[in-house]
DNA sequence: GTCTATACTATGATAGAC
DNA sequence: GTCTATCATAGTATAGAC
C-alpha cells in the first residue's frame, strides 16, 4: 500500500468526527473500534490520536457539540410575544433541529451511560438548560390561564419525549412532508397542555 | 479458590438472564463482557455457555421475552366497552408495565441495533403488533367521532414515545405516586387525541 | 454443572520512521 | 500529519478435568 503523506489536518479532523458520529449512531459507542473509524476516514488507527486524546473524549465532544449547537440555534431565534406562539415555535424548532441530525440525536440520547461521571454531569447540565426553556413556557402559559397543565415538569419531559420520538421513524421523503408532520405534532402539543385543538 | 461443584442449573439459568439484563441496561450490550456477567452470577465465564449458545442469542432472548410478556399481559386484560375506556386502559397498562421493568424496557428499545438482521426482524414484528393495538383504538375512536386525530399512525407512535419516556426519569418513591402520574398522562393522551380535558 | 486452561481474535493506545 | 509496528490487555468461545 502506498503511504499517504502531506497535510490534511483541516479535512481529516472534521471527518473523524463525522465518521465517528455516524458509526456510533449505527452500532453504539462500545461496539465501534478506533480501527473502524480510522478505516472509514481513510487513515490508520494511530493517526486518529492527532485529533482526540482518547475514545472517551471523542464521544463526549460529539455529544457536547450537539447540545451546544442546539442551545445556540435556539438562542439565535427571536422570542415570540405570547405564550402560545412561543410554544408553537419551540415545537417547530425541536422537530426541525432534531429531524435534521438523526445521528447526533441518537448518540446524545443513547450514549449517556458510556460517559465518565464527570462528562455525564456536564452533559446533563446542558440537557437541563434546554428542558427548562420549555418548562418556562409552560409555566408562563399556566400563569396566563392559557394552558391547563397539572405538572409542568412532567409535561415538559412528556412533550420532549413525544417530539424526539419522531427521529426513530422520520426519514426524508417519507409518506408525509415535514410541514404536515409539524402541524400534527403542534396539535398534539396543544392537546397535551390542555388546549382545545383547531 | 475452592471449586463449587453440584447442580444449580435451575437457579443459575434465571440468574444469568437477570444479571445480564441489568448489566446490559446499565452499560450497553457491547460494553458488557461475558466475564462480567459470569462474575456477577458467581460462576466462571465458561459456565455461561451451558445456558446460552452465545452472547447474541442471550441478548435476543432477553428482548423477545420482554415483548412476549408485554403482549401476554396485554392479552390477559379484558377489553373495555367504549373507545375512551379502552384508550385509558391502554395508557394505564403501558405506564404500569413499563415502570415496573425499567431494565427490560431500556434494553428492548436501545439494543435493537445490536441484533442480527434476522433477530431484528422478529423483534420488530412483536413491537409492531403492540403498536397496532393502540392504533386500532385510535381508528375506532375516530370512526366513532370521539377522537380528532389527523394521522393515526403518527399519533400512535407519538403517544407510545411520550408514555415510554416515563421510564427515563421515573423512580419508585419519587416526588409523585404512580397513580397521580397516570392521571397526568391520561390527561395528556386525551389532549393528544383531540379531546377536551376534564 | 462448574471448573481451569487456553486458542484465537480484537481492542485502545503509544513510539518512532518518514 | 500519517504511517508501520508493537505493547499490554481484554474479548468470545471451546476442551476436557472433576
Amino acid at each position: 500500500m502506498a503511504r499517504k503523506t502531506g497535510s490534511h489536518g483541516d479535512i481529516t479532523g472534521p471527518k473523524v468526527r463525522e465518521v465517528a458520529l455516524h458509526l456510533i449512531a449505527r452500532h453504539g459507542f462500545a461496539a465501534v473500534s478506533m480501527r473502524q473509524i480510522a478505516a472509514d476516514v481513510g487513515v490508520q488507527a494511530g493517526a486518529l490520536y492527532r485529533y482526540t486524546p482518547d475514545k472517551q473524549t471523542l464521544l463526549f465532544e460529539l455529544m457536547r457539540d450537539h447540545m451546544d449547537a442546539l442551545l445556540a440555534a435556539r438562542a439565535a431565534r427571536g422570542e415570540a410575544r405570547n405564550v402560545l406562539d412561543r410554544l408553537d415555535d419551540f415545537t417547530r424548532f425541536h422537530i426541525r433541529f432534531h429531524s435534521e441530525r438523526p445521528d447526533a440525536v441518537f448518540v446524545s440520547y443513547m450514549e449517556l451511560r458510556n460517559l465518565t461521571p464527570d462528562n455525564f454531569t456536564k452533559l446533563e447540565g446542558l440537557r437541563r438548560t434546554y428542558e427548562d426553556q420549555l418548562e418556562a413556557i409552560l409555566k408562563d402559559g399556566v400563569a396566563a390561564g392559557v394552558f391547563a397543565v397539572r405538572d409542568t415538569k412532567i409535561t415538559t419531559l412528556a412533550i420532549i419525549a413525544m417530539l424526539t420520538g419522531l427521529t426513530t421513524w422520520y426519514r426524508d421523503g417519507g409518506r408525509l412532508p415535514l410541514d404536515e408532520i409539524e402541524r400534527i405534532y403542534i396539535d398534539m402539543v396543544h392537546g397535551a397542555v390542555g388546549m382545545a385543538q383547531g
